[in-house]
RNA sequence: GGUGCCAUAGCUCAGUCGGUAGAGCAAAGGACUGAAAAUCCUUGUGUCGCCGGUUCGAUUCCUGGUGGCACGA
């Protein structure tokens, strides 16, 4: 049976080189699923697979994409499925290894139909947003689509501004095409958790990052510098060396910054993968017959 | 040594004209359907530095010593 293996878990925690291993067995290629490692050039603050582990196993969705493209899980959606399909031909299973949680979830469950939202449109929304505050745009989503109001989080201004942009978008209700409807995979899919006892995650983290700063982060950030406002580089490891480019902070603490917000990032990552109660979790700090363990989910 | 100031949450500090205390940051927990490494929400009991005294009651006032800072020489 076609079987898509996912290797998951919290940034720090030791997915690349494991799924490296696993799918060298496996003889698989590797999907990333990781919403930074997909753009260009951010190779080192986003401890993206170096050219070596790159040799090593054929990836996919690594270093692709320019910082400036436009891209979604909705877009990882239909890209992973169309590569699946073409890579299960000759594969009996296929890696995808990452931690972008919703890059994983549109693979596996699938996301809603919801059109694409045109930049001219973007534009006027934000626009109306700057000029006039999140109250202008509650006000119109109330009139727009008054169930998606009653349940959304009103303080969050993303889910505010693109709930309204889909209703204008789309000329209905954001709530109409919000069905969450049962999308069948063509394949199996088994999901693995890496994970660590909290304070060995977090020692990693630290130390990860004082490598990355030593594997020149710096420059690599100071070259993205000129880009700050493009999304792709909303991205620890980048913003806060932007911080201190532009000279608000010392370059000490930015990297204490970057830290802390990596380990905030790996709870985020934790608190959203443990409600996800298909995923088999293997304890890496124990390091032993892990491979084992992986592939003995895999023959269940 | 003398004089003055300070000692309260993991950190920086506020406060209680005597009725056992609260902000910011950190931390923890959570939400999440097309920007997700994004965005947003919730959570503050701590010998109020120590020993005594006054008081119905002291973190608050007083004595003493401890530690820190400043002045001074």
């Amino acid at each position: 049976m076609k079987t898509l293996l996912v290797l998951l878990g919290p940034t720090g925690v030791g997915k690349t080189e494991w799924s490296l291993r696993i799918a060298e067995e496996l003889k698989c290629p590797i999907l990333s699923a990781d919403s930074r490692q997909i753009y260009r050039g951010m190779t080192v603050g986003t401890a993206a697979p170096t050219d070596e582990q790159l040799a090593r196993v054929k990836h996919y969705f690594v270093g692709t994409l320019s910082p400036e493209a436009y891209y979604s899980a909705s877009e990882y959606e239909r890209d992973a499925l169309s590569l699946l399909q073409q890579l299960h031909q000759e594969h009996e299973t296929v890696v995808m290894a990452g931690g972008s949680m919703m890059y994983i979830d549109a693979v596996c469950n699938g996301i809603d139909d919801i059109p694409t939202i045109d930049a001219k449109l973007r534009e006027e929304v934000s626009e109306l947003y700057q000029k006039e505050g999140l109250d202008a745009i509650r006000a119109r989503l109330k009139i727009l689509d008054p169930d998606f109001y009653d349940e959304v989080d009103l303080k969050n201004p993303k889910r505010v501004i693109h709930a309204l942009e889909v209703c204008l978008m789309a000329g209905k209700p954001y709530s109409a095409l919000r069905t969450n409807p049962e999308k069948a995979r063509p394949f199996r899919i088994v999901k693995i958790g890496f994970t660590r006892p909290r304070e060995e995650l977090y020692e990693r983290i630290n130390r990860r990052v004082d490598d990355m700063i030593e594997n020149g982060l710096v420059e690599e950030a100071r070259r993205f510098y000129p880009q700050r406002h493009l999304n792709a580089l909303n991205t620890v490891g980048y913003k806060e060396l932007f911080d201190y480019f532009y000279g608000n902070c010392s370059l000490d603490f930015a990297i204490g910054k970057i830290k802390q917000h990596s380990r905030n990032y790996a709870r985020k990552q934790m608190t959203w993968f443990k409600k996800d109660k298909d995923i088999r979790w293997i304890d890496l700090s124990e390091e032993t017959d892990v491979e084992k363990k992986v592939f003995n989910n895999l023959s269940l």
